[in-house]
DNA sequence: CTGTTAGCGCATTCAC
DNA sequence: GTGAATGCGCTAACAG
């Protein structure tokens, strides 16, 4: 197979009897081109199968169509919810997505804000708003959208799209302690940021309930797991054996004190309520059906792309708004209890 | 803020006190440059903070250092363990990865091939053999690493990294039959080309044990969830009563199976048999702990980034190798029974 | 080890 | 509605 040069606009435009700068409108803006010529270059380019080289655009117009997206990791669930709604709202538009992971590693989110940045992005999409001063910085200074997702509280650098964690897990707690429960506690893992402000949503209802004596929570920097969720109820009810209802930071820890209490014989909600964080999908399937506190992944990501867009065609939210998308909580049979 | 004119190898050449090619140089083989102007044009660059540009370098040398990752849908809990590895894979590498999804729609992955090599990548990861032939002539003729990820059995385009799907499957069938269920099925859902072959050598396995009668299969094309398990379940118990075991297509399904069991009061082991697919984390911590045909996602994922790598480095294995990573039969109670 | 010359493929600007 | 000239920022190929 002969190595074929590459086919360019100037090949196209040869074949279809016009210069290379119609071919260019052609592609961007149709309509200022003749239909007559339109469907010349319709013509050349299927015949040639010729594909606009990325690079060459990007050098010469100073963009590109990448959505750059900084997320912590791709291994937490969480994530991958919102990059199907990131790909959900990329449907029917030119623009591409590159992948950047911090590993929660806040000098690593910078560089990689660098990097991306570099590469004059259609938009930027980052996780949370903890940002590294420097990060901070680079991205006021970004000339496209910058959306962060996950989380509404202080003002935005451009756009926030989110919930206010904190009072998501109030709400769970609180919820607890209306179903009955006198002794709940709080299991995590992977305590980033928003983590630690679920943990403080928690704390500060128990402290509002009066219970603020004690501080019944078990967390470790681990990655969350199912079997992590089992181990940390272990270490918990063995320090706090008269623990009686649990908010987990997420579903995968609610899902493994389930399976735990299974193995211990306590019974769920009688002995123990368990409510989780995110209310993914497998909750309302277990046994017993699982509460959570539901939060809407898809449409963070979903709704950030769509921002971008709409910024890119002019319209849109001006800099500073933010978009609370709540959270709901689905009180299920794992917290159904009347009495203490 | 004064928009600030873009900091370009110029700018840090004159600084430095060389020529613009020697920074060029300096940044991509330092060791060809002298340590002075090297220490020159590393104090230029901190100081004005230059970062090169992405597509300047890719239009003057035809390469870029982006990898396209080429998957079928991000929202499958599969892909995300292969990221995951990409991610690892990538560790102190110049690399990026752009990602594209088809929605397993062959037409979509076609167009996605196209798009991604025209943008001259460092390589490309896609996910199976089951490419169209357009999709398949380009691969061929790609000028740059081409890893088919997941499966392995025709001879590849270029590199594989998998597993056989349906010897997988046959062993996760022989396993019930061995244990002693005498009247096993098969639930699946999202039944892209791999599930089909996992489905296939369920099949074969009966049929060579000589119950290659009647067909116990349950399938849909959903998209696979906890909550659809339970349902084929339910299906499956409505129409084939006799049922004391089923092979699941994933993970997902296995656990929904599970809890729908415990709905019924079904006995898992005793009264049924439950084998997952994949061996997620989550099968060693349910209770009871099931049994799953494990595979590697998380190293197909970085092994075919370290190919990749190593084709870079002018290494790695010649056009038509395949790494069969195989799978794991991990029995746990969930299967465990003695007698029919 | 370093510099010079040239050009990658396209979009911008300004003409017509 | 269309075209000509010019340059984006960088690197290949050569020279020295």
């Amino acid at each position: 197979m002969e190595k074929t040069r590459k086919v360019t606009l100037a090949d196209v435009a040869e074949i279809a009897n016009v210069s290379p700068i119609t071919v260019s409108r052609a592609l961007r803006n149709p309509d200022k081109v003749s239909p007559d010529a339109r469907s010349r270059i319709a013509y050349a380019i299927s015949r040639l199968g010729y594909v606009p080289d990325p690079a060459a655009r990007a050098l010469a117009s100073g963009r590109t169509d990448i959505v750059g997206v900084i997320i912590p990791s791709v291994s937490n669930n969480v994530f991958a919810d919102v990059m199907r709604g990131i790909y959900d709202g990329l449907q029917d538009s030119p623009l591409g997505v590159q992948l950047g992971t911090t590993r929660y590693v806040p000098a690593t989110e910078e560089q990689l804000i660098r990097v991306f940045l570099s590469q004059r992005p259609a938009g930027l999409i980052v996780a949370g708003h903890d940002q590294s001063a420097g990060a901070k910085t680079l991205l006021e200074n970004a000339e496209c959208p910058v959306v962060q997702i996950m989380e509404v509280g202080p003002p935005p650098i451009d756009l926030a799209i989110g919930l206010s964690h904190y009072r998501a897990a109030y709400a769970g707690a609180q919820h607890l302690l209306d179903m009955g429960y006198r002794a709940p506690a709080f299991l995590g893992a992977q305590m980033d940021p928003r983590s630690q402000r679920r943990l403080a949503g928690f704390r500060d209802c128990l402290a509002a309930a009066g219970m603020g004596g004690e501080d019944p929570v078990v967390t470790t920097p681990e990655p969350s797991s199912v079997t992590l969720g089992g181990q940390l109820f272990a270490d918990l009810m063995g320090a706090r054996p008269q623990t009686d209802a649990v908010l987990c930071n997420n579903d995968d820890l609610a899902l493994g004190v389930l399976f735990e209490a299974q193995r211990r014989n306590i019974r769920v909600p009688g002995q123990m309520g368990i409510c989780g964080f995110n209310d993914h999908e497998m909750m309302s399937a277990a046994e017993p059906p699982l509460t959570s506190v539901g939060t809407d992944r898809f449409e963070m990501g979903r709704a950030s792309i769509q921002q971008i867009r709409d910024r890119l065609a002019g319209q849109g939210h001006p800099r500073g708004h933010a978009i609370d998308l709540g959270f709901r909580l689905v009180p299920r049979a794992s917290t159904a209890r009347g009495k203490a």
